[in-house]
RNA sequence: CGGGAAAUGGCUCAACUUGGUAGAGCACCUGGUUUGGGACCAGGGGGUUGCAGGUUCAAAUCCUGUUUUCCCGACCA
């Protein structure tokens, strides 16, 4: 075989580091700006997360939510109400100083989150059971002043949603943290096709503020974890402090009982690092901003005829597809549409119109298969999208399972974290103690306790004392 | 924030040790020939060497500071 030229991209095997920047760069999804952890998302990565927005926005509405603003600053007297909030996101502040000139007589933060404006806006407008509960959502750009930083994983200033509702009993707000989660669960694993861990954070792990912290894990190809969206509990945490009241159905006078749940644009960076491989990125085509690119050989006519008819038939069935007709060989073409992470390729050419026919391939498997122009193309094209969907999720899936182990002891988790990291199941007694203490091996955090526990020892792993939860530990980005 | 490495056309690198007008491949532009896995020929454009100081007759090269990136820790979505 002729030795590849222009090979673009570390292996993923080599160096996982260096081939992730890899395809951030090459498949164009973002690039370095000169501040450190500012990224400029490029057209390729920005619409994927249109698409990521599209279809989250819709099942938040379907819910009832409903879409808001919040300011970006943060005075510091508003930030400071709630202690545990504040103590939590003090190292990563980012404060104004200055405007216009002139010092001013309280710095401002630049929102790291916004509980705290919403909480000062629930605090004015909530008066009555009767104007609960509230469901909003926005959707912003937020920063925090990261020491190291890395595209999409771990940037100073990122794009997400922070949905924020206030309710009247606990019981309700407690359902919505849940109702949430399971919404992110369902947008991983069938949209990104990404299967997920869910489960509580552990004390030493919630949200700062936050009576609990629900959570969605996923676990990378080279097995780190990445917390991918979190739902909060705040029960009364934040009402009291900020003094959110409202009269009862009792007439007596209540504080509100509250939800926050968000996601980022880290999940762009999951996609790359559960599904794609040497030749560049491999997007589900649920979230792929192009679903098929048409690439016709040769230059002639008939072969743009039919390239444009089959464009326009995908265009009807609302499949978002191009045709490449920049002046490159095909050669150039594919591998051009592999980096990007087209999940179908239509190839056209002379020898198909002989045959009627078009060359298809799936970006997962790299196969090629003749597909028949007598046939209904819309259908096998349709097809062909669920086939690579459940395929890059069954395959993801399979990998989790592979990277999941059961540790009894403490030897057993420094073996696995050293040689072939993944998710470790292990009992654990409830005392941050044992945390820090695994935590000594590798930085391997608690990631979750998952809502359906299996007993798979009465016992500690860390300290051996009576064991109160299974734990998915892991160590993370 | 600690420890390490790096920064030279869009990209990968050379020139730095021993100071003397910055060079290659790829990419890009023009014309032509091509087109089923990163085409070929000919011509062409593009860099005050991350930034700011300093030493020197002279700095990509030596010195100081600073910014950004990458790796390893600590902190975190």
């Amino acid at each position: 075989m002729k030795e590849q030229k222009n090979k673009k991209i570390t292996s993923r095997n080599v160096d996982f580091a260096k081939w992730y920047t890899d395809i951030v760069r090459n498949a164009h999804l973002a690039a370095y700006s000169n501040v450190k952890g500012c990224m400029i998302l490029e057209p390729n990565g920005y619409a994927i997360w249109e698409n990521i927005q599209k279809i989250l926005d819709k099942e938040f509405k379907k819910l009832g939510h409903q879409n808001v603003y919040m300011p970006l600053f943060i005075p510091e007297s508003l930030l400071k109400k709630e202690a545990e909030h504040v103590e939590g996101f003090a190292p990563e502040g980012a404060w104004v100083t200055e405007g216009g000139g002139d010092v001013l007589e309280e710095k401002m933060c630049v929102r790291p989150t916004s509980e705290t404006l919403f909480c000062d806006y629930y605090s004015t407008v909530v008066k009555s059971y009767r104007d609960l509960p509230k469901l909003y959502n926005q959707w912003c750009n937020v920063v925090r002043w990261e020491k190291e930083t890395r595209p999409f994983l771990r940037t100073r200033e990122f794009l997400w949603q922070e949905g924020h509702t206030i309710h009247e009993t606990a019981e309700e707000a407690e359902k919505e943290t849940r109702c949430m989660l399971e919404v992110y669960k369902n947008f991983f694993e069938n949209v990104l096709a990404i299967p997920v861990v869910t489960g509580k954070k552990t004390e030493r792990e919630k949200f700062a503020g936050a009576e609990y912290t629900l959570t969605v894990e996923a676990l990378m190809y080279n097995g780190i974890t990445l917390q991918s969206a979190t739902s909060h509990y705040f029960g009364q945490k934040f009402t009291k402090p900020f003094d959110i009241t409202f009269s009862n159905r009792n007439n007596e006078l209540e504080y509100a009982y509250q939800t926050s749940w968000g996601t980022t644009t880290r999940m762009i960076g999951a996609l790359i690092m559960v599904h794609s491989d040497d030749n560049g990125l491999v997007l589900p085509p649920k979230i792929a901003p192009y679903k098929v690119v048409i690439v016709p050989i040769g230059k002639e006519e008939r072969v743009f005829a039919k390239a444009e008819e089959i464009h326009t038939l995908l265009d009807r069935a609302d499949i978002s597809n191009f045709i490449d007709l920049s002046d490159k060989s095909p050669g150039y073409k594919f591998a051009e549409a592999e980096m990007l992470g087209i999940p179908i390729r239509l190839e056209i050419g002379p020898k198909d119109l002989e045959k009627e026919q078009l060359i298809v391939a799936r970006r997962d498997t790299s196969e090629k298969i003749c597909l028949s122009l007598k046939e209904n193309v819309i259908d096998k094209i349709y097809n062909l999208m669920d086939q690579i969907q459940n395929n890059l999720f069954e395959t993801a899936l399979k990998r989790n399972l592979e990277k999941t182990y059961i540790c009894k002891n403490m030897k057993e988790i420094e073996n696995v974290i050293y040689t072939n990291p993944g998710y470790i199941k292990a009992m654990w007694c409830g005392d941050e103690a044992c945390e820090l203490k695994i935590k000594e091996i590798r930085g391997t955090k608690s990631r979750c306790i998952p809502f359906e526990e299996e007993n798979l020892s009465d016992v500690c792993v860390c300290c051996g004392k009576k064991a109160k939860h299974m734990v998915y530990f892991g160590i993370q980005y």
